[in-house]
DNA sequence: CCTCAAGGCCAT
DNA sequence: ATGGCCTTGAGG
C-alpha cells in the first residue's frame, strides 16, 4: 500500500540551546582515543569549511578559549555559519522551540531549501526533546505515522548551502522561553492524544514545491506557513509526570536501537544521561534583576509599558492579531498576505532591517519577520497549553524589547548558571 | 449585555 | 499596496 511519499510531516517539540556564536560540538569518531566530544571555534568552522562566517567577527570573552582540535576525519560534518550579510553574530538566541517541520517526501539534506524556511542562525543543540512523530504521506493518504527520537529532526537543522549559509527546512518560532519537564511531560501527552484522535488526517497540507526555495532573489510564498493542526486534541488535565518519565525512557529505548541519520547525533545525549533531568530550565530561568524578570508562569502582566510596541515594526500594537501583540498595519499586511497568497521577492539578502520608517520597503522580509515572531493563522498555539504559550509570547516580548545591556546580562546569565551547567552534564568532562 | 480578534472597507 | 477604522461574530 506504500505509494510515493508526497509529503513527510515532523512534529515534535524541543527545547534548544542556540549556539548562535562561538561554539559547535565537534563528533569525534566513536573509536577514537578521546571518545568524547570537542568543541571547535566558530572561526575554527569557517576555516576548515570554507564558509564565510558571520559578516563581523565573533568577539565573546565569555567564551571559553578554544581548544586545540584535531579532527580524525578533517571535515565530514555540516558547519554551521550564517547567511551573508546576515545579523547571526549578534543575534541573542537562548532557546529556540520548533513546532513543527514540513518537508516534501523527497527531500534529502543538502537539497535547496524553501527560502522561507532559511533561518538566521545555525548552531543548534538539543536538549530535552520529545518524541518526534514523522508522518509520511503518500497520494494515497497516510502512509506512516510513528514517533522516533529526534534524529530526524537534526538531520534537518543544518543544511549548508553553496553560498556558505546555513538553512534549517523547518519552521521555526523563535521563543525565548525554556520548557521544564512537567511542561515537557504535557507536551508528550499531547502529542499521544493527537494519535489518538488520528488528528494528522485533517492535517492542513499545504502545498509545498521544492524547487521554489532556492532561488537567489528569494521568492517567498506564503501559502506554506508554519503547518498547524485544524481541530486542537487538547482537552482534560494531563498529569504530566508520570507520562513524561515514561515515555523518556521509550525515547531513549527507540534511540539506542534506531540509526541515526546523515548526522552523528551521539554529541547531543550522553549515554544514559536523562534528557529530562538535569537542569530545570524552567525553574532556572528566572533571573532576579531590575524589573525584568522572565516570568515562567504567572499570567498577570502588570508592567506594561515595553509592552506596546510592535515585535515586526516597533509600531504601537493595537491588540492581539494572529497570535501576539501587533500593530494595526503588520496585521493588515499579515492577512492581505495570506488571504490573497502574496508572493514578496527580497532584492537585497532577505535580511532587511524592519521598523516602522521601513517596513514598507520589503514585504519579502516583513513577512519574514512576521513569521519569525510567531505570527499565524490559529492566533493561538493550537497544540500547546496557554500556560507554554502565554510564557514563550510574554517571554519574547520581554526579551525583544530588552536593552542590549539587559539582553546581555541575560545572556550572561544563561551561558553560566544554565546552558555551562546543561552542556557539562550532558558532556561531562569534554566541556570542562 | 460585554469584550475582542478577524476580516471588510476605503481614502491615501 | 497601505493602514486606519469599521462591522461582524464568537464566546463569556
Ligand atoms: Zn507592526
Ligand atoms: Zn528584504
Amino acid at each position: 500500500m506504500q505509494g510515493i511519499i508526497t509529503q513527510t510531516l515532523i512534529c515534535g517539540y524541543f527545547e534548544i540551546i542556540a549556539m548562535a556564536r562561538g561554539w559547535r560540538p565537534w563528533p569525534t569518531l566513536a573509536s577514537s582515543k578521546s571518545g568524547g566530544r570537542r568543541w571547535r571555534m566558530w572561526d575554527s568552522v569557517r576555516q576548515v569549511e570554507g564558509c564565510r562566517g558571520p559578516p563581523t567577527p565573533v568577539r565573546e570573552k565569555s567564551l571559553r578559549p578554544a581548544r586545540r582540535a584535531h579532527d580524525a576525519s578533517g571535515r565530514n560534518w555540516v558547519s554551521g555559519t550564517s547567511p551573508p550579510g546576515s545579523p547571526t553574530a549578534v543575534i541573542p538566541t537562548i532557546a529556540t522551540q520548533i513546532v513543527c517541520a514540513m518537508l516534501p517526501g523527497s527531500w534529502e539534506s543538502g537539497s535547496p531549501v524553501p527560502s522561507h524556511f532559511h533561518l538566521l542562525h545555525g548552531l543548534l543543540i538539543i536538549f530535552h526533546c520529545t518524541p518526534v512523530l514523522t508522518t509520511r504521506l503518500s497520494e494515497g493518504g497516510l502512509v506512516s505515522n510513528r514517533y522516533t527520537d529526534s534524529s530526524p529532526l537534526v538531520s534537518l537543522l543544518t543544511v549548508l548551502r553553496d553560498d556558505g549559509g546555513v538553512s534549517v527546512p523547518v519552521s521555526v518560532r523563535v521563543c525565548y522561553v525554556c520548557l521544564d519537564s512537567s511542561t515537557i511531560g504535557l507536551l508528550i501527552e499531547m502529542l499521544l492524544d493527537m494519535e489518538n484522535h488520528s488528528t494528522l488526517l485533517s492535517l492542513n497540507m499545504s502545498p509545498f514545491n521544492a524547487n521554489s526555495g532556492d532561488s537567489p532573489a528569494g521568492t517567498q510564498a506564503s501559502s506554506p506557513m508554519p503547518p498547524q493542526y485544524g481541530s486542537p486534541p487538547i482537552s482534560g488535565h494531563y498529569n504530566s509526570c508520570q507520562q513524561s518519565m515514561s515515555m523518556q525512557h521509550h525515547q531513549q529505548t527507540m534511540m539506542m536501537s534506531q540509526s541515526m541519520n546523515n548526522l552523528d547525533t551521539s554529541y547531543i545525549f550522553s549515554p544514559g544521561a536523562n534528557a529530562i533531568s538535569g537542569v530545570d530550565m524552567g525553574a532556572s530561568y528566572q533571573i532576579s534583576g531590575p524589573a525584568t524578570s522572565l516570568t515562567t508562569g504567572d499570567l498577570p502582566d502588570t508592567k506594561d509599558g515595553i509592552e506596546e510596541l510592535c515585535p515586526v515594526c516597533g509600531d504601537k500594537v493595537s491588540g492581539y492579531h494572529y497570535g501576539l501583540l501587533t500593530c494595526e498595519s503588520c496585521k493588515g499586511f499579515f492577512k492581505r498576505t495570506v488571504q490573497n497568497k502574496k508572493v514578496y521577492t527580497c532584492v537585497a539578502e532577505r535580511s532587511c532591517h524592519i521598523d516602522k520608517t521601513q517596513r514598507k520597503r520589503c514585504p519579502f522580509c516583513r513577512f519574514q519577520k512576521c513569521l519569525e515572531v510567531g505570527m499565524k493563522l490559529e492566533g493561538k498555539f493550537s497544540l500547546i497549553s496557554e500556560h507554554v504559550s502565554y510564557m514563550c509570547n510574554h517571554n519574547t516580548h520581554l526579551l525583544r524589547n530588552f536593552t542590549d545591556r539587559n539582553r546581555s546580562e541575560v545572556m550572561e546569565y544563561y551561558m553560566t548558571a544554565v546552558t555551562s551547567a546543561t552542556l557539562s552534564s550532558v558532556l561531562g568532562e569534554a566541556y570542562a
